[in-house]
DNA sequence: GACATCACG
DNA sequence: GACGTACGTGATGTCC
């Protein structure tokens, strides 16, 4: 007995894309027990319309409803607009298989499930809406999506399910500073990084609000546009006119979307049990197939408790720390046992205790295992007898540990295996202690790389922080039982009874912290960054890292003599100019002389309230007083004796001569690495007293050094991701960037072109890359601030792709906290959303991060392949300069080297991204760094 | 252990 | 209109 839709008739539309993206995300990554297909969407979305059915029944329940989707991703939007969502990311693997289940979810539950070819669900809303309206009757759009706003008056509103707030015309008037009727103006003005519509630069919703109402509308505005009394609003709408206008079309929804129903076939039906029970058994629903049973007044069907067939994560499980449930291993028996145990598993948690944190001079202690949570044990290898009163332990084994040999020889085909997958939390430390026993560990995973690729720039991914974050549980503390400075002891003095705990503990994590990672990294789109970009960088690392490079200590020493004088002879000058004698090296003292005692002009205090004496501040002074340029002479090579010639030679390596530095691979929020003990990736290069230090990284004889760096690389990604067709032809060209950059901003063709205005473009083109403010260009080229913002704007004028990729990255942070590579790396920034001075860095950071990020990537990609690329060369990879790779070759194999070399690393993008600029290496080859650079 | 300084890309 | 700014690192020395 259907009736004509009309006056006294409520119309529901439910936004069902929304709906599946909202349940998608608020739920944890579900699967159905019997096969582990994922339905937590499919589980949230039946959730959300079961609520929405229940909360609207009453005096104001709908006569009509239905539930709208989205179909296929090209629309006529695109045709107006190629752009038009193109950033949007893929859909997430585990979601696909989901929506046609939503589909089936919104039959069974006996509602009308509408779409169209071609058109958003958002213009299928606005047709019915419009409809609905004409008609007298009334609707409500369940959504909070702010693109429907626009339908927003006279019988339509939207509802904000999750909030369970409706929005009206005042709602709307809220949200955008007009009135509905003026929506799609402001949002063509202020435009929509997330749907890629362009608006006009600089314009947000606030600005764009103010100028709809102080002109009328967006035709008015745009006519009138001359009028604008500020000159850069007046600028941007008169040269983006056409933008703007196309913006508004693709805002604009489509009121008469062709239906092949009408609102009638959209009655309110109640729901069918007999349809809806076998859809949420099938799903394995079993709450809310119980809850809903209930409603209804129908049996609930059975659904089989069917066990996990065979997954490949297995279920975390909720098992509490039990240090009782740790074992010590002591003989080969019990090592048996554990052995067969991870081959019925498939999979163990390892972890190593040494005798340091340096893996070439640390000792294998112990090993401790884990193949389930909670059952971990701990095999001591060479533990000291503890000695009750002897405060200096002693040399003799302490009892019940197996030898070394047999032990190892035991777990080396476990360690090997390629079908057991070893599990480890910094897994490059216990991959090179088991490289010095002579076990190559693989294949692995690694729990702090998992974090890494999931949670950069969230917090740290060492296992204290991890545990305590993901685990809800503090680890052992390291600390009690080595005690501190003079007295701490070292792993193998721990007694055992200490020992067994603390060390399976570290394993028992381990596994727990993957179980829990591994499904999210799908979740978390961040599978291939891990296992492309991370995992592989281990292997390669430790390789590196065990080779070291020759570091000729004699070299080192001479300069260091050289510099001890130098300095002496400064010291003394110093201590003539200032009028008294003083530590050299104190900032505290140097600052008051110079500025109390002396009374120099410019002195300023930091927040401490100490004078600022940096290089800057000396430089500027040096041309009032002589006494801050033999400051800025002595401190050049203080840092150049203390930090280099000194401190590397205690790093050179007894056993190999070589120096050894260790990358953290998950150290530096961008993706790059990081070098430490000794930093091998700050080596002097920029002053040529500096450079000489590089003289003392040598070739082994009879061999030679090659060092390859990408030209530019971070300009080049630059011109690529902001997609600046002037850089990217200069680049094709081989121009000089940085000329042309130059030639570019201030009308000078190349051929005229002056060291000075060239610096000054090089500048920029850095402080780009930087995120760049005007202060900090003015700083940087000692000129007034006025001036570099001028030079700023024409930047901005002449290369318009970078104030977008600025604007449309800072609005992309702001929408998901995080931004992207280009192969996929996510970088979070969570300080993005952050009030006053902590804004400006998170944005700066927020922009500079994709850029030095795909580089990163790039190398990074190189790295891992370059092992296979030069195994048939008497060659080796021995260190990483974030842009550069340096490489130790037999002399004669050089060339060979340089050609494969070079072609790995200028085609590391391929093939998953197709750069719009070529890559290229520049090569060096010689005896030491110095010249091989 | 915080801070200032300075080495690199 | 003021805030206070170039991005990313690590090591060293001073000073409390």
């Amino acid at each position: 007995m259907s009736t004509t839709f009309g006056k006294g008739h409520h119309l529901h539309l439910i936004d069902g894309s929304a709906f599946i993206f909202r349940a998608y995300h608020a739920l944890p990554p579900l699967t159905r027990k019997s096969d582990g297909l994922p339905i937590g969407a499919v589980s949230g979305f039946c959730n959300m319309v079961w609520k929405m059915l229940e909360e609207t029944k009453g005096d104001d329940a709908p006569t009509h409803i239905a539930v709208i989707f989205d179909k296929g991703s090209h629309t006529f939007r695109n045709e107006m607009y190629d752009q038009y969502k193109a950033n949007r990311e893929a859909m997430p693997e585990d979601l696909r298989p989901q929506i046609p289940l939503t589909r089936s979810a919104t039959e069974a539950f006996n509602i009308a499930c509408k779409e169209k070819e071609g058109y958003e669900a958002d213009d299928i809303i606005a047709t019915l809406a419009l409809q609905a309206r004409e008609a007298g009757g009334r609707c409500t759009i369940i959504s909070s999506d702010k693109d429907l706003m626009q339908l927003v008056g006279d019988g339509v509103e939207m509802l904000d399910a999750m909030k369970n707030k409706r929005i009206d015309r005042d709602g709307v008037f809220e949200k955008f500073g007009v009135y509905p009727e003026r929506v799609v103006d402001v949002q063509a003005l202020a435009g929509d990084s997330v749907d890629n519509v362009p608006g006009a630069p600089g314009i947000g919703i606030k600005t764009a609000a103010l100028l709809i109402n102080e002109y009328g509308d967006l035709d008015a505005l745009l006519d009138r546009a001359g009028e604008i009394k500020q000159p850069k609003r007046r600028q941007t709408l008169i040269d983006h006119a056409e933008q703007i206008r196309l913006s508004r079309k693709l805002v604009l929804l489509d009121e008469k979307t062709p239906l092949d129903f009408t609102l009638d076939d959209l009655e309110v039906r109640d729901p069918d049990a007999d349809k809806l029970m076998p859809f949420l058994a099938e799903m394995e629903f079993r709450t809310l197939t119980k809850r809903i049973a209930n409603q209804l007044g129908v049996e609930p069907p059975v659904i089989e408790d069917t066990p996990a067939a065979a997954p490949d994560a297995p279920e975390v499980e909720d098992v509490p720390f039990d240090r009782a449930g740790y074992a010590k291993i002591g003989t080969g028996e019990e090592l048996q046992n554990w052995i067969d145990r991870i081959y019925e598993r498939g999979y163990v948690a390892v972890d190593t205790e040494t005798t340091g944190l340096n893996e070439m001079t640390a000792e294998l202690v112990g090993i401790s295992l884990c193949v389930e949570a909670g059952e971990a044990c701990y095999l001591p290898l060479i533990h000291k007898k503890h000695s009750g009163d002897d405060l200096f332990g002693s040399d003799e084994l302490a009892e019940g540990q197996m030898p070394v040999t047999e032990a190892l020889d035991m777990l080396k085909p476990v360690l090997e295996d390629p079908s057991i997958l070893k599990i480890g939390q910094n897994m490059k430390y216990d991959a090179k202690i088991f490289a010095q026993v002579g076990i190559t560990v693989a294949p692995i995973d690694d729990t702090m790389l998992m974090s890494y690729a999931m949670h950069g720039g969230l917090h740290g991914h060492g296992m204290d922080t991890l545990s305590e974050r993901y685990l809800n549980h503090t680890p052992i503390p390291i600390k009690p039982l080595l005690g501190s400075g003079k007295s701490a002891i070292t792993f193998d003095k721990v007694p055992l009874e200490d020992a067994v705990p603390y060390a399976a503990e570290d394993a028992d994590i381990t596994l727990r912290l993957w179980q829990q990672f591994k499904p999210s990294l799908h979740r978390a789109q961040v599978t291939r960054v891990y296992e492309t970009l991370e995992r592989p960088m281990v292997p390669v690392l430790a390789e590196m890292e065990r080779t070291g490079i020759k570091v000729d200590r004699d070299t080192l020493s001479r300069m260091s003599n050289a510099f001890s004088q130098s300095m002496a002879g400064l010291e003394d000058e110093i201590h003539k100019l200032a009028g008294r004698s003083f530590n050299v090296g104190s900032p505290k003292q140097l600052g008051e002389i110079l500025f109390d005692e002396m009374g120099l002009e410019g002195g300023k205090k930091g927040k401490t309230g100490a004078y600022a004496t940096g290089a800057d501040v000396l430089e500027d002074l040096a041309t009032e007083h002589e006494l801050p340029r033999r400051i800025l002479d002595w401190r050049q090579l203080s840092k150049l004796k203390s930090t280099y010639t000194d401190a590397l030679q205690d790093h050179i390596n007894a056993d190999t001569g070589r120096v050894h530095t260790s990358y953290s691979i998950a150290g530096a929020s961008t993706g790059r690495l990081a070098s430490t003990d000794p930093n091998l990736q700050n080596i002097p290069i920029r002053t040529e007293e500096g450079r000489r230090i590089r003289e003392a990284f040598v070739a082994e004889e009879g061999k030679t050094l090659v060092a390859l760096d990408y030209s530019q690389i971070e300009l080049r990604i630059l011109a690529h991701i902001a997609d600046i067709p002037a850089l990217k032809e200069a680049f094709q060209r081989g121009d000089d960037i940085h000329s042309m950059t130059a030639s570019e901003m201030f009308d000078v063709p190349m051929e005229d072109m002056t060291p000075e205005i060239r610096r000054r473009a090089k500048a920029i083109n850095f402080g780009v890359i930087y995120g760049i403010s005007g202060f900090g260009l003015a700083r940087n080229l000692r000129i007034p601030r006025g001036e570099a913002q001028g030079f700023i704007d024409r930047y901005f004028e002449r290369f318009p792709g970078i104030r977008t990729y600025m604007d449309t990255t800072k609005a992309f942070a702001k929408e998901h906290g995080y931004v992207q590579t280009l192969f996929g790396r996510r970088i979070h920034t969570p300080n993005i959303t952050a009030k006053g001075p902590h804004a400006g860095f998170a944005a700066r950071a927020a922009i500079n991060a994709p850029i030095q990020g795909t580089a990163a990537d790039v190398i990074r990609r190189a790295m891992v392949r370059m092992p296979d690329a030069i195994a048939h060369l008497p060659a080796k990879m021995l260190l990483q300069v974030h842009d550069e790779l340096l490489f130790e070759v037999e002399e004669g194999a050089q060339e060979d080297l340089i050609s494969a070399a070079r072609g790995v690393m200028e085609s590391a993008p391929d093939p998953v991204v197709k750069l719009d600029v070529t890559l290229n290496v520049d090569a060096g080859e010689g005896p030491n760094w110095a010249v091989a650079h």
